[in-house]
DNA sequence: TCTGGGGTCCTAGGACCC
DNA sequence: TCTGGGGTCCTAGGACCC
């Protein structure tokens, strides 16, 4: 059996966490740049705020409401995300993080569905208790019906006290039919208008179509979701977190700019994160694009979006090298009489570290930078982010984003730790 | 005034090879 | 008049996920 263990309103779990007051709350966690809510607690869903509504829009209502704000905080957001995933590490076989707030089970050795579910209910337990979050798990024999399952189990909280297990064919087949298609892991909006307009609204009536038209409609990807819902496993737990194949930073600026130098101060930035984040994974990248973006939502305005795309000369993962051809790049799409509101750095073609190969007339120390970096990444480590960094990000900053309403970083800095009375 | 930031996989078609 | 059969690689675009 699969189970989908998925931390319920994550964000605005984690802000609950440390700020005991804000229980029962409603609550809403904001997008960079305090653009967008991207999270909402419970109490915020039911005064009718929507996932992804541009927060300026939601103004009245969270008035009204007393909603409380949050900017996103992804350092507190992710600590805690470790602290989850490590506890279900150490109390299930198998475990594949799936994504921040989500991981996926492998739930061998328990031959008696009963103390697969004493089980289950004792890992939502012992989650809660030990690191403030509350979880749901859906349990089934693959894995989009463990999703279909933990969905269930999300949606009906005091029913099922966060459990919901399909160990049998009307459990199935009664959830495939009250689930509507759009609802179902794998099929997104498009997928789910087309459906719709073939008279399939619901999971159970998707499962009833033929293999191979949902081949030739879907593809293999659709089909493979038909068969797992048909309880046919095709997903197999992936617990190895492979290596990234593309690295993308990019951010909205604060406010919009028009000079260069202080969208270059903002590609060093990317650029340099593109770079840490790669040495996390100890792959060095061949190709990079960068990319300016103007305000897409003012019609008003020219619109300009360039791209450019560079084979670096070594595959690298080298801050100032990076950082170079970014700029380099930048300078080249960069036009004046714009304002920009976003940019950001691709890194592709990755390959691993130790598989470099070099060039003849490559004037790089290699070796002697991959320890400078190593250095660096070590202090930055210990003293926080960016302590040392390229004195091309600037001082002035105009770039960065908005954070209006962050709130502290309880658990990874000791000055913002919480203050017991 | 204000509108996020990451990723993956598959397919079709074109260009090329022998 | 007749005009093969088998591949690979790359790219753009489209679908999906959180």
């Amino acid at each position: 059996m699969y189970g989908l263990i998925d931390c319920n309103n994550f964000f605005a779990s984690c802000e609950r966490v440390f700020n005991p007051s804000l229980r029962n709350q409603p609550i809403v966690v904001l997008s960079n740049n305090d653009g967008c809510i991207i999270a909402r607690s419970d109490e915020a869903k039911a005064v009718g705020i929507p996932m992804g509504a541009p927060v300026f829009q939601m103004r009245e209502i969270i008035k009204a409401n007393n909603v409380h704000v949050f900017s996103s905080n992804y350092i507190l957001y992710g600590d805690m995300s470790n602290r989850v995933m490590s506890i279900l590490a150490g109390m299930v076989p198998e475990l594949e993080i799936y994504s921040i707030d989500e991981a996926f089970l492998h739930l061998d050795g328990f031959s008696e569905l009963y103390k697969l579910d004493d089980f289950a209910h004792y890992l939502i337990k012992y989650v809660g208790k030990s690191t403030g979050i509350p979880v749901c798990l859906g349990i089934a024999e693959t894995k989009t019906l463990a999703k279909l399952a933990n969905h269930y189990a999300k949606k009906n909280k005091l029913l099922t006290k966060g459990l919901y297990v399909l160990d049998s064919e009307e459990k199935i087949i009664t959830l495939l039919k009250t689930t509507e298609i759009g609802d179902v892991w794998g099929i997104g909006r498009r997928y789910s208008k087309f459906l719709m307009q073939k008279g399939i609204m619901t999971a159970y009536d998707f499962t009833q179509a033929s293999a191979g038209w949902v081949r030739k409609e879907m593809s293999v990807v659709g089909l493979r979701t038909w068969k797992e819902l048909r309880g046919e496993p095709c997903i197999e737990l992936d617990h190895t977190p492979s290596a990234k194949k593309s690295i993308c930073t990019s951010r909205s600026f604060g406010h919009k700019l028009t000079k260069l130098p202080d969208i270059e101060q903002a590609m060093t930035y990317y650029a340099s994160a593109c770079a840490r984040k790669l040495r996390e994974q100890e792959s060095c990248a061949r190709v990079m694009t960068v990319i300016l973006y103007t305000d897409y939502f003012r019609k008003d305005l020219p619109q300009y979006t360039p791209s450019l795309t560079m084979q670096l000369p070594v595959a690298s993962n080298d801050t100032m090298e990076l950082t170079h051809y970014a700029i380099e790049g930048l300078r080249k799409i960069f036009k004046d009489g714009y304002s920009y509101k976003k940019a950001g750095v691709i890194v592709s073609e990755i390959i691993p570290q130790s598989h470099v190969q070099g060039n003849l007339f490559d004037t790089v120390n290699r070796s002697k930078r991959m320890r400078l970096m190593n250095a660096i990444d070590r202090i930055n480590e210990t003293s926080g982010r960016d302590k040392v960094r390229l004195a091309s990000f600037g001082f002035d900053r105009h770039w960065v984003n908005r954070r209006d309403q962050l709130s502290p970083n309880y658990t990874t800095n000791l000055k913002e730790i919480i203050v017991v009375k």
